[in-house]
DNA sequence: CGAAAAATCTTGACGGCGTCAAGTTATGAC
DNA sequence: GTCATAACTTGACGCCGTCAAGATTTTTCG
């Protein structure tokens, strides 16, 4: 906005910083129209250009989404290694809190969630996109190590037990996103940290050390 | 195709059951272009008619969309019912053959599917789809009110296992689907069913009746 | 310093999309 | 058999992503 409006009374030819603003352009046409309404055009005219040049600095709109879902990959992954030390020393504890984590990030930056998800969009074989998805992922399996002491992807049953754990708080984000729990308003409105943690916490590998 | 090729043949005007053509070649579109790349016009090329004859059965696309989600999700509904009829007698066994057999549809309809769950494209105030997810969601209630022995929408605890089971399940659907687990590719591969059952079941409201 | 090269941005065009309006053809009611 | 109406086609509109060509600025380098 600030941006734009400089731009308009400077008229300037070349933007300078057009590539960062075409990224905070994106992040605000995703936020306010969704994934599937999303449009490269409606991004340029949101950073005050024409409709033709974002190709000079993204191949094309799936490679801007790239980007962007790159930069929301890296808030995900930090939402939940903070969430995680501002949990203590306990790992079950940890856990449970990177995994409230995972759903409120999903409440909270809905279409940037839809987007990490989406599989269709972005180019997930991206090697920074890969880096970034890896080191949040990698938050995941280490938490359930710290948990069952040893490296769950060594073994089938560790596997299906990171499987387990992520499908679940994945599952509570998504439905909660897509509207399909109506039926738990009540209950989040009640007490919302108690509800998230029992539904987050009920598939963990070993028993809790209180009570949740 | 065989209706297009006769269509085409007798040259005839009048198509006759074009409504029920338009949801054959919507499927078909749905199965092959994904839901992103969905097209009105491509549906009316397959169904064999021109480009604006659709919206003489259905007002819009997502009108369309909303007819074809209603018998997803009755078929939906119907995997898992019979599914559960096949388990047998055994609550638990019940439970989890219905939840396999969720995760099954995902995966063998993977569009479909995604147009459940899209939340944006299909109107999900329309009647029909509402009764349809209805009874599919019933019977995800009734299995566990049959586990617990109590109607668990009644209370807030009976509604967190609800969601939480339903998560389970969901989230092993959605990340399957999304080609997020392929670190599950060789387990499944070694014994799909068993590590289909271990995670759709480690969420369950009742200890496991033997082992699984 | 200044001209050539490169980078950046605009304008205009193309085909494909969903949808609307108007015209054409078949069906069915009377 | 006529005629209203339903079913379908054709054509148009604006919006989309992308490409090509031209305009403008910046940078390189002789």
């Amino acid at each position: 906005m600030a941006d734009d409006a400089t731009r308009q009374r400077r008229k300037k030819y070349h933007h300078g910083d057009l590539r960062e603003a075409l990224l905070r352009a994106a992040e605000r046409e995703l936020a306010e129209k969704g994934l599937e309404s999303f449009t490269l055009r409606g991004v340029a005219k949101r950073a005050g250009v024409s409709h033709a040049a974002p190709a000079h600095h993204f191949r094309d709109t799936n490679a801007l989404l790239t980007a962007l879902v790159t930069v929301a990959m890296q808030r995900f992954g930090s939402a939940m290694t903070s969430a995680m030390s501002q949990a203590g020393d306990d790992a079950r504890a940890r856990f449970v809190a990177s995994g409230i984590a995972y759903v409120e990030f999903a409440l909270e930056n809905p279409s940037l969630f839809d987007l990490i998800f989406s599989s269709r969009r972005p180019d997930f074989d991206d090697p920074e996109l890969t880096r970034q998805a890896a080191t949040a992922f990698g938050s995941l399996v280490d938490g359930i190590a710290a948990l069952i002491g040893a490296d769950p992807m060594a073994s089938p049953g560790g596997r299906v037990t990171v499987a387990a754990a992520w499908s679940q708080v994945h599952g509570v984000a998504t439905l909660l996103n897509a509207g399909k729990m109506k039926f738990l308003a009540g209950d989040l409105a009640a007490d919302r940290k108690a509800a998230l943690r029992k539904l987050v916490s009920s598939v963990l590998p070993v028993a809790p050390t209180s009570a949740d």
